[in-house]
DNA sequence: GTCCAAATAT
DNA sequence: AATATTTGGA
């Protein structure tokens, strides 16, 4: 969108062997600069939001729907839709508690983690509570790390393990080698999307984006990679490629791949998976990844 | 020098 | 496929 670029693209692989990143680990910034994790979004707020953080607006006014239909179309409204914004997070009642199981077995395996119970016992972790307990309300929104090799992942493989608070070793697992690599949670996606919404189509770069999450360690860059991909599926979606036309309205608009909406069984009244739950992350994540991957069930 | 977006690499 | 890194330009 920004500059029509000419064709001087023939950049790219410039002989220079690029260094090794696969293994450069680079936690210490990641998890260092925290910002002060305000109690604003956070699915375990009880007062359902109080932002008083700089990137979020104070919330002058009971708004009540949560709604974005604008969303990146057009940047008009933004102060207004904050606020709709905050108002449409979950209250606390709506959310899963803290002491859900947030661990696969697999990885609890690999990190010598006690899950027992499927409750998450304060003291069972040999990293110690702070290692991995969620006691942090944003904790959730913290990314993960993504151990490749060592960890047979039955599934996915990825799962969030991580607090600031247990430093650059967090990642690593008390193994060296392994760098962090972003998770994007549908969670974090989703808070992706908002944000990106409310920012407008001209304000949402990722700098802007980045702050609007707040989100502990996202950096502007993990932010900047996952913009360009979901661009990319926004164009796919605007533009019938020739055949089966009919992607999302909008990542936005309910039962969209990019706001899922809740099962009926499983679902709070917001529509608000907070936790990942069983049930709703695996629903939300299906949902969000195959949109992002755009293929859309049987469309590709 | 910072930021962005696209291209490319892993 | 998903995310990271590099690249080139504003």
């Amino acid at each position: 969108m920004r500059a029509p670029s000419d064709p001087l693209r023939s950049r790219g692989r410039s002989g220079a062997a690029p260094t090794d990143h696969r293994d450069t680990v680079r936690n210490p910034s990641l998890l260092g600069r925290a910002r002060p994790a305000t109690a604003e979004y956070v699915m375990l707020s009880p007062r359902g939001g109080r932002p008083q953080d700089a990137t979020a607006p104070a919330p002058s006014s009971s708004s009540s729907s949560l709604r974005h239909a604008d969303g990146m179309g057009d940047g008009a409204g933004a102060s207004g839709r904050v606020l709709e914004w905050e108002a449409g997070l979950p209250e606390a009642s709506e959310l899963t508690p803290v002491s859900h199981p947030l661990i696969t077995p697999a990885l609890a395996a690999a990190f010598r983690i006690n899950i027992a119970g499927g409750a998450f016992p304060a003291a069972a972790s040999p990293f110690d509570d702070s290692a991995l307990a969620h006691d942090s309300p944003t904790s959730h929104l913290s990314f993960h790390c993504a151990e490749e090799e060592d960890v047979e992942d039955d599934e996915e493989g990825e799962w969030e393990a991580e607090d600031a608070a247990s430093g650059s070793g967090a990642c690593r697992g008390g193994r060296a080698g392994k760098k962090a690599r972003m998770v994007w949670t549908p969670e974090l996606h989703h808070r992706f999307v908002e944000a990106v919404a409310h920012l407008g189509d001209k304000g949402a770069v990722p700098k802007a984006i980045v702050r609007l999450m707040n989100v502990e360690g996202l950096t502007r860059e993990n932010v900047a990679s996952h913009l360009q991909k979901y661009r990319i599926y926004l164009k796919r979606t605007r533009s019938p490629p020739t055949r089966q036309p009919p992607p999302p309205s909008f990542p936005t608009a309910y039962g969209s791949p990019f706001n899922p909406h809740p099962p009926p069984d499983a679902s709070n009244q917001n529509g608000y998976c907070a936790f990942p739950s069983r049930h709703c992350e695996k629903l939300e994540r299906d949902q969000a990844l195959q949109a992002m991957g755009w293929k859309r069930a049987k469309d590709a």
